[in-house]
DNA sequence: CATTTAACTTGTGAAATGCAAGTGAAATAT
DNA sequence: ATATTTCACTTGCATTTCACAAGTTAAATG
């Protein structure tokens, strides 16, 4: 499973791949979209809270991609769109955001109070249920 | 515990708040230097493998401080030195860190097979170990 | 008292980001 | 069938951030 990076790493520190790969201010907010939303396409990710810039989405789902965070096919129903999914290395975050979300919400005043409950009351279920819905090869997700 | 932001934040998602505190290529790896090897000062965060520039560290540092992650005072026993602290914010952070480790060691070839051992082995006295070791007010930890 | 050390700041060019506008293929409406 | 709209981008450009090298200042050390 373990790959090599396309481009040398700055260090070997596991921590520093992660960062190289999702430290930035926009890539982890796509995966949370996916995650969360379920959001599947460019136009539904331009739709999200934080106004993500047309050419900086474009890039960050290649980036995401060639990460093998994420995979992309066309739309069989539509042959403009793009369909994102997650992969089994994007699925994997999950408990990433968890943790991030929880820190969050214990240390800052934040929105979204239901998905922070339902992850204070049961963390592993809420992953799991990311998890079931992404399971790959499979279907689109619907809101929660 | 939950304090306001001082500058506003693109939504109030508690992802964004945490990506917007900690999502750039520096901040978590100063962290894991504190958290990992006990760093205190800013020659020691200068010595890191990945080799941060000193004015993008004086800068991180500040930001991290005012987002009430660290806290740096005078070191009593030479004047030129800063001493960084993880606050209690900071060191909640800890599960954070840990989840993007097991990710990366996952799904990337990485170094730092020690470390990865430890955490999937027991996360959570890993976990316990940083929080024991940086307790507020207490003295600085030693390299493990 | 001269030198070294720690923690920065400053200057400069390169890269990343953000905004507005434009493009082309595919879908939908007339 | 053709005109319009939608979708997923790209392009151009101004602004901000980053990275590298060099310089500064106060405190410690020889």
């Amino acid at each position: 499973m373990a790959k090599k990076p396309l481009i040398p790493r700055r260090s070997p520190c596991p921590l520093n791949a992660s960062v190289e790969m999702l430290g930035d201010r926009w890539s982890l907010l796509i995966l949370r979209d996916m995650m969360v939303w379920g959001f599947q396409t460019f136009k539904e990710f331009l739709g999200s809270h934080e106004r993500i810039a047309t050419n900086i989405l474009a890039d960050r789902l290649r980036r995401l991609e060639k990460s093998g965070i994420i995979a992309s096919k066309p739309d069989p129903s539509d042959g403009r769109k793009q369909i994102y999914v997650l992969t089994a290395k994007g699925i994997d975050l999950a408990p990433v955001l968890a943790e991030m979300v929880l820190w969050a919400a214990r240390h800052e005043k934040t929105g979204n109070q239901q998905l922070i409950r339902s992850l204070k009351g049961n963390k592993e279920q809420v992953i799991a249920h990311i998890r079931k819905t992404w399971a790959e090869q499979q279907n689109p997700p619907r809101k929660p």
